[in-house]
DNA sequence: TCGGCCTGATACCTCCTGGATATCAGGGAG
DNA sequence: CTCCCTGATATCCAGGAGGTATCAGGCCGA
């Protein structure tokens, strides 16, 4: 019992087009004959005449015309599935879900997934705003594909996930025109000690405020100190005079008429902003995206391939 | 350049069902190497590994998992594709498009239709009232693929459709109770020249009313005759004392409380109901009607195939 | 650390079957 | 009636799908 395959789809088709076994066999690059038996194959397997065989050439039955459709339809589709399995292997379809830090939306991310977006048209991408150490959990826990934190990922299952820093932030002051530091444009550490200030919240691991922990530990406890969610908050806060706000150098470009920036002598650096992914994952839609990221941040490329080339 | 076949489909999805190759070979009834290289033919196909083969058996990739899908439902489709060509070729889908004449709503078409519909209930059917003059347009045209007339087809194009009789009619008489007639039951072609009568309308080619043209033709022309479109008018106005209603004697059956019938005599035979529908379709659909009604009708089964049979 | 074993890949052979050539049969059109 | 164009049939050939034997590599357990 002779099984269907696509050239008898593919056969089939060709005579209905041509509605002549001749004509058709020489579209297919064929003799006649075999083109004739392999039709016949076909009828006999559905146990239905497919064609009419007149002296002028051959019409297709109402049967027939019912097969056709359906082949057409078959045909395409393998050309389709084809077409996105090639696609998939390149990741340019899919989904990539992303746990994101607020702050990588300031800088990083509108430039790199605008770019992701146009070469990868067919990714589908899904946002979640999450701090680093939730975003690792959801990383293990498959939950998301990758992430943009603060700092090389922590906490249990971390070490089967592999990060790369795609950008290096160090710590800025931001306050009101009227603050007195405001003209000079700077802060010492010295003085960040003997200012109220406006940071974010500490409720789970903002790396930020890790990082700030010792660098304030002796601190006046008796001086305020404000909390606030976002950016956004802090440098409203700070504009309206709560004190001096502590930022990442990524959101400089969010200060506001009436506020001043100030720099930080010494320099307090910030953990990385890192993209991290799970290391067994062999997602091309995850390696299509750290691939644009090498474009999109000159000069992360070689370290990037260099953290995944640890893993292989 | 091999070209993509149903085998590679079916190995490929048997390859990710059982993920492991030999399994897989033995479930499709093949040796586990032909298995490999063929799943290796369509990875080179498609320019991208599908499957990952690890030491404990061979993982679908994303590219993988999404070219299976697709398979799956190509597969399927086949089947699919095949069983309905398989129905289309018994006329069990599909749409059958009527043209039917009132009088064959009153006693044919009910159950008729009602059993077509249960035997092939795959078939749309699409229903229009048409007299028979526009049924044998409308075949002709390619509009319907059936029709129900009174009397053979005539006019342009007729000889190019074959038609088979389905019902024998004879003309009665319906009349009020009150008509001095009713008592008898019966109504003389002598007593209905002398009558006055209620009659189809002779719009367009009404078969009984050219039937009836001739057996009244030297009727007194004093006479009133109400004309109505379809033979419930009939009975109503025959009922409300115009006259004697003249009908099929399929339409015995909607007598009603307050009337009377009235067998003619001697028998006015009408013209036959007949199924028309072109010679040379090779509808399925329309065969399978056919071959219904012949079994729905018993008797003109075997005139039926005769029917038919002439033209093959 | 090493051998056994299970995995899939490779080499080579066989034979099925799809395709080519030659020819036949039938139905219109002239 | 005859020619020609249609598709079907007969027969042969060769590519390739499938089989057998064997190899290579990774896990596991001793």
């Amino acid at each position: 019992m002779p099984t269907m395959e696509l050239r008898h789809l593919r056969y089939v088709v060709a005579v209905a087009e041509h509605r002549h076994v001749g004509r058709a066999a020489r579209a297919l690059g064929i003799a006649q004959p075999p083109l004739s038996r392999q039709v016949a194959a076909v009828e006999e397997e559905l146990g239905t005449r497919l064609f009419e065989r007149t002296g002028r050439g051959t019409i297709p039955t109402v049967a027939g015309e019912v097969f056709v459709a359906h082949a057409r339809r078959i045909l395409e589709q393998v050309d389709v599935g084809a077409e996105d399995a090639r696609r998939a292997a390149r990741g340019q379809s899919g989904t990539l879900r992303l746990g994101i830090i607020g702050s990588a939306l300031i800088e990083l991310l509108p430039g790199l997934l605008a770019r992701f977006r146009t070469t990868h048209p067919g990714v589908g991408v899904g946002c979640r705003e999450l701090s680093s150490a939730q975003s690792t959990a959801a990383l293990v826990a498959g939950e998301i594909d990758l992430a943009v934190c603060r700092g090389m990922p922590r906490g249990p299952g971390a070490e089967r996930l592999q990060a790369v820093a795609v950008g290096h932030d160090q710590l800025v002051g931001i306050c009101s025109r009227a603050h007195p530091l405001a003209a000079r444009g700077v802060i010492t550490v010295d003085q960040l000690r003997r200012q109220p200030l406006v940071l974010t919240t500490s409720d789970d691991e903002p790396s930020t405020v890790t990082a700030l922990a010792e660098l304030l530990a002796d601190r006046d406890a008796t001086l305020s100190t404000t909390h606030a969610r976002d950016v956004h908050t802090i440098i409203g806060l700070a504009a309206c005079g709560f004190g001096v706000g502590l930022l990442p150098s990524c959101a400089r470009g969010l200060v506001r008429p009436g506020t001043a920036l100030l720099e930080v002598e010494p320099v307090v650096p910030l953990p990385d902003l890192c993209l991290v992914h799970r290391a067994e994952t062999d997602s091309p839609v995850v390696d299509a995206f750290l691939a644009v990221t090498a474009e999109h941040c000159p000069g992360v490329g070689s370290r990037l391939r260099a953290v995944r080339g640890r893993a292989g």
